[in-house]
DNA sequence: CTAACTTAGTTAGATGCTCTAACATACGGA
DNA sequence: TCCGTATGTTAGAGCATCTAACTAAGTTAG
């Protein structure tokens, strides 16, 4: 394997960042009640009171992935709106898409992105960041220049949607193997049943 | 208080339901992740190792409450129909704004019982008699006697919106006292636009 | 009624986790 | 070169899960 660390033997040199992967990949792994700091540390190869120079505590270093996977999935949503006619219903329902499938393929990040638990002025800041995305879209739909209460209002039904729907696949109340094909039609569905205004 | 266990100064009598209860009270204090078992232990006045004797571990206690929300949510269901046109929408979205209710008033049970961690026979089946309900107002909707792959097709992308709705209340994204008069509108709103057959 | 068995508690302790304290080593200016 | 700081280390307190061995109370057969 032969990691590119300059390790001089005591001074890790990039141990912060390491211990995020590896945070990262035992949160994939087992489930973000499952991990430990203990584990994290072993895999990084340092003591288990190391990370402690690094994270405050246990719950910090969930924030950390937490806040990675959140700008993941912002430009997950840039990406989804490439070549699309803005504020088409084809460009949001790309969006709502890629929510799913970025649970679909991160579900422990994922959880903790939206955990409650994790709760942090940086991770919502980043939540907003995201969401920004979405209701420039919608914005761009309803004809406006800027994100107001009505824009706003009529996101949160297509979000709540994208949303039950990414866990309930990842808490496999629905199997993805048999959903393949329907999410992206249940999606669509949504999006041009729920966004226009409630009458 | 003066509880009533004719406690024998050895045998408890009623343990096993005690922690059960002791369980749900600190899953909805704290959560499910910071739940302990020698916390309830202490609560029910008994030996941090008596627990063990009745559950297997940690995990089966937790399900033990899960089943008895799912029981609960099984209930509020039935109630919510009473009064209403069987298969209307009225008694459809009853259902649905009785779902976020529920986890309005039991969050911590509530995520226990979708969560994944605790998947179980029984668990799964509580689940789909809670599902029954629903499923069986559809059907009475389409006009069908019984449940087919069609009333499930139907009902999923409602559950996908109250499921949806709950955790992001639950998890504080959109908070409760602000959308008090919203949550049934909402529910009206998806069960409106949602139910009929994908086009 | 009593002896044998079962059920449901007990204490003790192995193991593992989080996090702190005290110490050690390397880095990076002045 | 020397000192301060950043980042490692080991040791250990405190609490958790769960097991093992023991014990008391209830239950049943003869």
């Amino acid at each position: 394997m032969d990691q590119v660390k300059r390790k001089t033997g005591y001074h890790h040199g990039d141990l912060r960042q390491q211990l995020v992967a590896a945070t990262r990949a035992l949160v994939e792994a087992k489930g973000p009640d499952l991990f430990s700091v203990s584990e994290a540390a072993r895999a990084a190869g340092v003591s288990t009171a190391a990370p402690y120079r690094h994270f405050a505590d246990r719950t910090e270093m969930l924030i950390a992935v937490a806040l990675e996977g959140m700008a993941e999935m912002t430009a997950a949503f840039e990406a989804a709106t490439q070549g699309k006619e803005p504020g088409s219903d084809a460009a949001i329902a790309a969006i709502g898409e890629a929510y799913v499938r970025y649970a679909e393929a991160h579900p422990g990040v994922f959880r903790m992105m939206f955990a409650g638990d994790y709760k942090t002025e940086a991770l919502e800041e980043a939540g907003h960041s995201c969401y920004a995305v979405v209701l420039g879209q919608i914005a761009h739909r309803l004809g406006k220049t800027d994100v107001d209460d009505e824009v706003e209002k009529a996101g949160f039904p297509l979000w709540t949607f994208v949303h039950g729907l990414a866990f309930l696949l990842i808490d496999g109340k629905a199997e993805f193997a048999e959903m393949e094909q329907e999410i992206g039609d249940l999606v669509s569905l949504a999006t041009r049943r729920l966004l226009d205004p409630a009458a």
